[in-house]
DNA sequence: AGCGTTTGTAAGTGACTGATAACTTCTCTG
DNA sequence: CAGAGAAGTTATCAGTCACTTACAAACGCT
């Protein structure tokens, strides 16, 4: 192996589409589909923008992948969670390694409130609904809970969600401490 | 009072602001900030799009003032519910108003979305927390209840904006009727 | 009637946008 | 080594955008 096999020239275009994905992901998160240019885009990943269209070929196609990316990720990570717990354990898993996520990497919920704030759009409408179709069918067998805890248990990650939105650990005021009390969201992720 | 005076030439600036800011809510409601053009607002309130301009110094601000809008509704909403009702009775009125307001107005729950999505901004930011914090103090005030019990009604509040935002009670699954099934979204608003 | 204020618009500007066409350069294989 | 196919770019375009300038028309008041 020489040195320039070491950092190649040229990469595939698959190896391009997961760099573009991921750029895509981080501003997609911020901005939205109309806040942020192709071109940012194409510039984080490394490429030029009009090899960004070879690669998807619209913007939306690019935004719709960036939305299946985040519930790609959440549902990895409750499943990572579970893994060889105990059927009484997993539910208070899933919380806690939901809520390490979200402190984790903003992007994450960022990318979910795009999501549902692109739902008039029909596309988009379809691809969250598969996505949170399969998160709660996911959470539902695997903990074997009741129809009432697990919806308890996504009305608590959609609170979750919006508090981390607006960054609730940093507004020092009673009502944000108080909603914030039932988790560690103001600090360092729960310990085990 | 003659016919002219009954559809005058010209209205007040703060009527036009009014109008301008229904629009806005509509529009921005649909497609967030970057996904409208003021040329868009300024038709559909029936002005020209530079007077757009003399009403509100930048998109941001009329943005930033159709997110407070959809603050001002849900509490005067809840504020409405609430009037003459027995303490015990309050915290399900209110709940059940919210879901006939998320049924009767999807520019509501739409707004909060697009709020929220756009929390990586500094004043709007700024905007969702004070209106957040005041939907939350009077909740709280108001119905008297403990901590958990609120934080439970907001993190339901905010599972319905989400379920309602994909329309959930158009998917004709299993996780989605069952999730449903604790509210009337479904169908019609709930009778008391 | 006269005049200052307010309401309103037509025209325009420079910057930016998503997308395409045409072209070059690298790399792998027979 | 030839050349086909893949990777990647430069140049460009037609349209859109937020926002400004300059001007016109209606109104209210004395």
């Amino acid at each position: 192996m020489d040195i320039a096999a070491a950092t190649p020239r040229r990469q595939s275009a698959d190896e391009r589409r997961e760099a573009v994905l991921e750029a895509a992901f981080t501003a997609f998160a911020a901005g939205g589909l109309h806040g942020v240019s192709t071109d940012e885009i194409a510039r984080a990943a490394g490429i030029s923008q009009p090899y960004l269209f070879r690669l998807y070929r619209t913007k939306q196609e690019l935004f719709l992948a960036a939305i299946e990316r985040g519930f790609e990720r959440t549902l990895s990570t409750l499943q990572q969670s579970a893994v060889g717990r105990h059927p009484d354990e997993i539910f208070q898993a899933m919380g806690d390694a939901y809520q390490t996520l979200l402190l984790g990497d903003r992007r994450i919920l960022l990318m979910q409130m795009q999501s549902y704030a692109a739902c008039d759009d029909h596309d988009v409408r379809t691809v969250v609904r598969r996505g949170y179709g399969e998160l709660y069918t996911y959470v539902e067998r695997v903990s074997g809970k009741s129809d009432d805890e697990v919806r308890l248990f996504f009305a608590m990650g959609m609170l979750m969600n919006v508090l981390a939105a607006m960054d609730a650990g940093a507004v020092d005021e009673g009502w944000a401490q108080r909603c914030l009390a039932f988790c560690a969201i103001t600090g360092e992720p729960p310990r085990p």
